[in-house]
DNA sequence: AAACCTCGCAACCGCGACTCT
DNA sequence: GAGAGTCGCGGTTGCGAGGTT
């Protein structure tokens, strides 16, 4: 995001009459201060729900799907705006690319962002990347180029800024806004031998663990075993599936628990699960292979960013383990 | 300076699932 | 059980702002 915040209002009221149907006496497109004020008043009184009657009750003429779309992606106290933190997009990337688009799923571990802003977010930017590679973003060459290079690169902008904003240098920026505001995976180390465990990441474990005993390295990074996944919990919750005989309920948490305090249990729960859940060789993989240099990866822009990504992506298609 | 292009995002639409009567 | 009403999700569109030619 650039940063220019619209507020999606329509501010010439002479227009106001354009928008409505005609039939049915609707209004419709962008939402006029007025409407917003009624809104959230009426909200804010006699709470949230049955939106066709709230919208009747509270005087608008709009849909009560307007209205609650209206309410919950723009004028809910909680909604956060600005811009995608590259914790954020870490956990977008992971997200997706376990679910797909399931963006209301995703925006359940980013508080206060909406999915329609998580879907936007990835329309606009990861598919325009995935277009500038000339490939599809469901391809698997898209989701490996993901996976094994713009993630680790994230993470290593994301150290590289946590870094210089624990010695105090000017470079803390993107990361600071949001911390205390995201979550971390949980692992259940209590888990019985007949259970799977799933973390809100959809990740399946096995009875020891996601994280080995074996730290790896990688460009400039190091996991350090038992670290994350297992240090933290995450608002949410954590569901245990059937896998052979028994079946046991959803353990719920509260979403406003436990959200993440500390930026390396993310990182490293993240990593790990890079590194544990689905491609195990990554790290191996990756030596040598991703330059150490802490540009801006994610904001490819020149023809040589291009080239440079082509170059890496067809490493990664010769190299062959994957 | 004006026309055109690109980007980001709010809002709408269709549809399936769920709830109520 | 059937039909109507409601809700929520994912896909798509339209528009304003800023950049480029």
């Amino acid at each position: 995001m650039d940063g220019k915040i619209r507020l999606g209002i329509n501010k010439n009221m002479g227009d106001l009459q354009n928008n409505v149907d005609d039939e049915m006496d609707l209004r419709r497109g962008p939402w006029t201060v007025e409407e917003d004020f009624k809104l959230s008043n009426y909200i804010s009184t006699l709470g949230e729900g049955r939106w066709n009657s709230l919208a009747r009750c509270a005087g608008l003429k709009r849909t009560g799907k307007s209205c609650r779309l209206r309410w919950l992606n723009y004028l809910r106290p909680d909604v956060r705006r600005g811009n995608i933190t590259l914790e954020e997009q870490l956990l977008i990337l992971e997200l997706h690319s376990r679910w797909g688009n399931r963006w209301s799923k995703i925006a359940q571990y980013l508080p206060g962002r909406t999915d329609n802003e998580i879907k936007n977010y990835w329309r606009t930017r990861v598919q325009k990347h995935a277009k500038q590679l000339r490939c599809d973003v469901n391809s698997q060459q898209f989701k490996d180029t993901m996976r094994y290079l713009w993630m680790p690169r994230l993470v290593e902008r994301i150290q590289a800024a946590s870094a210089s904003s624990t010695t105090g240098s000017a470079a803390k920026s993107c990361v600071a806004t949001t911390t205390d505001q995201l979550v971390i995976t949980s692992y259940d180390e209590g888990a019985n031998n007949n259970t799977t465990n799933i973390d809100h990441l959809g990740l399946t474990s096995n009875p020891n663990g996601y994280v080995s005993n074996v730290s790896r390295e990688t460009s400039s990074l190091k996991v350090s075993p038992g670290s994350g996944l297992t240090d933290y919990h995450m608002g949410s919750e954590v569901e245990k599936v059937e896998t052979s005989q028994n079946l046991v309920g959803p353990q719920i948490m509260s979403p406003s628990q436990n959200y993440l305090d500390d930026k390396s249990g993310l990182l490293n729960g993240v990593l790990a699960v890079m590194q544990e859940e689905s491609y195990p060789n990554l790290f191996e993989n990756m030596n040598g292979m991703i330059p150490s240099y802490s540009d801006s990866f994610w904001n490819i822009g020149s023809d040589e960013d291009f080239w440079l990504l082509q170059q890496q992506q067809q490493q990664l298609l010769n190299h062959g383990s994957f």
